[in-house]
DNA sequence: GTCTATACGAAGATAGAC
DNA sequence: GTCTATCTTCGTATAGAC
């Protein structure tokens, strides 16, 4: 159920998603939500954005694998391209969904800022590590989350995967320049 | 309406936006939704998208006066930080919203897609003609409106602009780095 | 144009049996 | 744990009077 959902704030939002379309995408039985989640859909909501965010998180270090940190940019990029590629630009990022609905459902707010601060960390770590200017890994890794959500959102608004190619080419230029500035 | 329908758009969603809420923030009369809007809330959420993309090109042409591209993107960023410091970091982009819950409302989000363009080839230009090497103008333009909506989302999430902060440095070290390769 | 009243459906949540 | 049934609320949309 937690991973259904997250399926369909990524696509729908979370205001969107609802019980009814998670127990039928999951196949979960009707009369357990409330066994399983006393807290109702905010305790769902809250439970998948950590979920997502875990998930991603998990992606950024298998991309950060790479000794090379404009490969690992590029890994995740290219997770999220498939992503819109095979969603036909209908999904995006799930603790985004979670943000921008967030007055409802703060737990998942806080949830998603936590996943941001989750990624942030790996990947300003990783940068640092493979040879960026230690000052400024961590304004590169928040520069490189912020521009990677935002084109994966320009590119669901255009339903085409050229913002997303843009950003991710400028931002192997900024990757390599800071590493060559060391 | 339309007005009051963007404002509610950026803080709660396109979906959390009711027509009850719209009535009562714009002071319109109840009766004459339908008579302004026969498309219902689709027709009112894309007209809004429409609104708020205009009035967000408005800015960046303002933002665009001075001859000084960093500048331009400060003041941008400016009035980003503005919206969420006065909004205790509830408000966001609008057109952004529209995107993510689009599918419900095609014409909204094609209406976000033509405010994103629109936006892009406003700074593309802008960058151009202020020095930007002109093969990397529209890429520049695409990171810096992805980086700029992305960093709202994460510093609404974690409720603090200081990611807004570091994605405007690095995107003034961009153009900087831009403007001195050509 | 704007009003009131209302139809209609959907969603979240609860109760109590099994 | 899971089921069925139901309650309540809310949202969009429509109808028809003024």
């Amino acid at each position: 159920m937690i991973q259904s959902a997250a399926l369909l704030m990524r696509e729908r939002g979370v205001e969107a998603t609802s019980f009814s379309e998670v127990i039928e995408r999951s196949g979960a039985p009707r009369g357990s939500i409330y066994h399983h989640f006393p807290g109702g859909k905010a305790q769902l909501i809250e439970e998948s954005t950590r979920y997502a965010g875990d998930f991603i998180a998990a992606g950024l270090v298998a991309a950060l694998e790479s000794s090379d940190p404009i490969a690992s940019v590029r890994a995740f990029v290219a997770s999220w391209r498939t992503i819109l590629r095979e969603s036909h630009y209908g999904a995006g990022c799930p603790v985004v969904a979670a943000t921008l609905e967030g007055d409802r459902t703060p737990g998942a707010r806080a949830a998603a800022g936590v996943a941001f601060a989750r990624w942030e960390e790996l990947l300003a770590d990783g940068l640092a590590q493979r040879g960026a200017a230690p000052d400024r890994a961590r304004s590169l890794a928040t520069l490189t989350i912020a521009a990677i959500e935002g084109a994966v959102i320009v590119a669901r608004a255009q339903r085409s995967s050229a913002p997303l190619e843009r950003v991710a080419g400028e931002l192997e230029l900024v990757v390599a320049d800071a590493i060559a500035l060391r």
